[in-house]
RNA sequence: GCCCCCAUCGUCUAGUGGCCUAGGACGUCGCCCUUUCAAGGCGGUAGCACGGGUUCGAAUCCCGUUGGGGGCACCA
């Protein structure tokens, strides 16, 4: 068995691609198949060198694995089809060789108009055959006339029928199934070529794909039996089935120009490849009834293409989320503190280098954090108070004008009294600021710890108190709490 | 316009003729726990698009309708 993903890089790599890539790969994985990747790159004016790295990027970055393709090679090397250009001119001179292709003059005004008279007529609108049988002196009529010629495939006659992996028997009728162009005026060939060309020469057995390829299927299949006539590929054609698409909000396709579809975008977030791939894996398939928290291996053990759903899957940020906060909190605690790591780092609150103390206060930091947290990005916002330096500690305006006022004085005040001389330790901490608060002053835990967290974290929403207060020391927890009482006091 | 695909709670899904008075998850609502926020616990909410068949029996099979999506390129 071998399969293939085989993305064009055009703009960054969006969630519907993941969504391929990974059943791709899930598939190929678990029948101990072949994973190939290949990078078609033949639209010049809309691919980019810096699409292709962060695709690269991107693939490793989810843990994604591949036994040929750019950067490992293999046997049908290059795997970037800008790199195959003379291939694809060959194949193309031989298909046109041998009758299954021909040249095609018309002009795009003029099958515009056709298409039109066509359309308005209740009839297809796909080429309607002009140039499939021209004699040689009406090529040489249009070519003193200064036309170009685009390369057109030759669609048998017949029904095409296939089964789809996903979707079960399909059948087209041929008046629905056009010829196709597949090389350019200019010469160079199209998608509808190189892609079915270079299947049939690495050989791949198994096509998964996005649904909006399924109607071109049909004349991809033609061209496989014309490749195997000509004897490109080892005559096979593979097996296909079509995924269900990703939807976004409304009703329309996730395009790539829509924000919620961009993979960098969830990256920077902080969301977590273990948390994005098992969502992405339940758009369109699932493990079990009453299952969907999972692993990518046992995703693996357990994928099989018949179990995907055909029907398109709404992309919901909600359940993204959640799902990514419980690979979060499954984290293994060592392993949750390096990866906040590049976050602090991105705020300025850690150095390129952190040094041992720093991870150390991060070690003891993080767990505090770790159930709290649906995504990285959040540990900013988390533990950023005990990290920045005393200088640029500030508090967040809305809180402090809520809580630290002249109420808040006497709480502040008897706080200081009592943990100047507190052991100090989360245990004792809490124990003398029950005493003096709770007990001493009468009032509520609530009441009495919200001023203290706001003076102290800046925030009223903090990482829990007493352990904040442990970490952060008590020489900058007691100037925090001075500076607040004078806040209070106005 | 022509062709193709799809159709279970708001969303993702389980369901392949009787186990379905349709199960789970996210969301949402209520309660409990609680130093904030989470997490956790308990409970509630909500769905087989519609109409015909087939069958002793249909969410499940067939046909039609409606709705949604896609294709009909010298894009991929």
């Amino acid at each position: 068995m071998r399969v293939r993903f085989c993305p064009s890089p055009t703009g960054n790599p969006h969630v519907g691609l993941v969504r391929t890539a990974l059943f791709n790969w899930a598939f190929a994985r678990h029948n101990g198949g072949t994973f190939v990747f290949r990078i078609e790159d033949t639209d010049a004016a809309r691919d980019s060198e810096e699409s292709y790295e962060q695709l690269l990027d991107a693939l490793k970055w989810l843990g994604f694995t591949w036994d040929e393709g750019p950067e490992v090679g293999g046997p049908h090397a290059p795997y970037r089809q800008s790199q195959r250009m003379d291939v694809y001119a060959d194949v193309a001179k031989r298909l046109h060789e041998a009758g299954h292709a021909y040249e095609c003059f018309c002009t795009t005004e003029e099958l515009e108009e056709r298409r039109e008279a066509a359309r308005a007529a209740g009839k297809p609108s796909g080429y309607d055959g002009h140039c499939r049988d021209l004699g040689a002196e009406q090529v040489a009529a249009y070519r003193s006339e200064g036309r170009d010629a685009i390369l057109r495939f030759r669609m048998p006659d017949r029904t095409i029928t296939f089964t789809d992996l996903v979707r079960g028997e399909l059948t087209f009728e041929p008046e629905h199934v056009p010829d196709y162009g597949i090389v350019r005026a200019n010469g160079k060939p199209l998608y509808t070529l190189v892609n079915p060309v270079d299947d049939a020469l690495m050989e791949i057995t198994h096509v998964l794909r996005g649904e909006d390829l399924l109607s071109s299927t049909p004349r991809q299949i033609a061209l496989y039996e014309a490749l195997a006539d000509i004897g490109v590929g080892n005559g096979t054609t593979p097996r296909f089935g079509h995924l269900p698409y990703v939807m976004g909000e409304g009703n329309k396709k996730l395009s790539k120009r829509d924000p919620q579809s961009s993979l960098n975008l969830y990256r920077e977030r902080g969301f977590i490849p273990e948390g994005l791939l098992n969502y992405l894996s339940l758009l369109g398939w699932s493990l079990a009834a009453d299952r969907d928290y999972f692993s990518v291996e046992e995703m693996v053990a357990a994928f099989d293409i018949k179990d995907v759903n055909a029907n398109p899957a709404r992309f919901d940020l909600k359940k993204c989320e959640a799902v990514n906060a419980d690979h979060v909190r499954a984290l293994a605690p060592e392993d949750f503190r390096d990866r906040l790591v590049p976050f602090l780092q991105k705020a300025g609150l850690l150095p390129d280098e952190p040094t041992a103390a720093q991870l150390e206060l991060l070690g003891k930091a993080a767990p505090l954090t770790q159930e709290r947290m649906v995504v990285l990005g959040e540990v900013v916002g988390m533990l950023g108070f005990l990290f920045v330096a005393p200088e640029d500690f500030t508090r967040d305006e809305a809180d402090a004008a809520k809580v630290l006022t002249a109420d808040a004085a006497p709480v502040l005040e008897a706080s200081i009294g009592a943990l100047e001389t507190a052991e100090w330790a989360t245990d004792p901490i809490q124990a003398v600021l029950r005493e003096a608060l709770v007990d001493g002053l009468g009032i509520k835990p609530k009441n009495a710890f919200t001023p203290l967290r706001v003076a102290v974290t800046g925030r009223r929403v903090s990482p829990p108190l007493f352990e904040s207060m442990e970490l952060l020391g008590r020489d900058e927890t007691l100037a925090r709490l001075r500076s607040a009482l004078d806040v209070a006091r106005g």
